[in-house]
DNA sequence: CATATTCCTAGTAAAGTAGTAGGAATAATA
DNA sequence: TATTATTCCTACTACTTTACTAGGAATATG
């Protein structure tokens, strides 16, 4: 189970907004500086969070973002979801295991990575980004 | 949680040795071809895989591998981490995260993330190659 | 001596990761 | 109106990882 840097800093970014006075924008610059994030980067994290509806955006000087939902309407699976691609479907968990194996033969195995998703998706589902703040 | 192709591959191979009559050892043409696995790559793994004493090798005509262990002693999350490296430490989970925010204040989305660790090496570390055969 | 095997190292092509760069659009402000 | 602060968007790049392949040395068996 490894996040990649993307995916963290959304949700540091979510957090950071979260708790944040929802009342005006705030910019990336903002958010970076709080939660060291490189701000060129972040930028381009935003842009994804926004095209996921999961921020609301304002362009131009005392632009920024802020949260487009309810802090516990966004679960931290569909943010890493966003970034990572799949969070752990069986697939994902077991890739070549799928592709080249007869899986008849090897069906405890695949239950094992099914149990072991499960409970992934089980925590990260039911975690949201309120719960964290 | 992806795994990768090697830590797969040695899985499988791994079960196959388990099921094999033990008394005589097995090339890794014979298991590459029983679980459709690249010989080359497989032979690397299986290199690997005594030298992490989980196998035992003869060399030349007729030789190949065998278990050194019993199959119920060892545990799915070894052979993992013998390929993929540490299997979820948090640093792995969350490895940016640690690098580079002040963990003091996102101590809440750590909780998760260990939470999540946990659960994973729970599943991975109570599961032996016994168990999958 | 031929053959079947493990042992070991190096190389390689493709994909994924973590960014950077730079400029267009837009809104507030001086 | 000009400047400035911001989002928006695309392209690029350096690095690492991944999934192999190649080829030959060592060794045991027939």
């Amino acid at each position: 189970m490894k996040l990649t840097s993307r995916s963290e800093y959304a949700l540091l970014a979510l957090v950071f907004l979260a708790r944040s006075d929802s009342a005006h924008h705030i910019s990336v610059e903002t958010i970076a500086r709080a939660q060291n994030i490189p701000p060129k980067f972040l930028e381009q994290i935003m842009l994804a969070l926004k095209h996921g509806k999961y921020v609301h955006s304002v362009k131009g000087q005392r632009g920024g973002y802020r949260l487009a939902k309810a802090p516990d309407k966004i679960s931290l699976a569909e943010v890493i979801r966003l970034f990572d691609g799949a969070l752990a479907p069986t697939e994902s968990v077991s890739k070549y295991f799928y592709e080249t194996t007869p899986i008849e033969k090897e069906k405890n195995l695949l239950r094992v990575f099914r149990q072991v998703r499960d409970q992934v998706a089980e925590i990260l589902e039911t975690t949201t980004i309120a719960d964290v703040v």
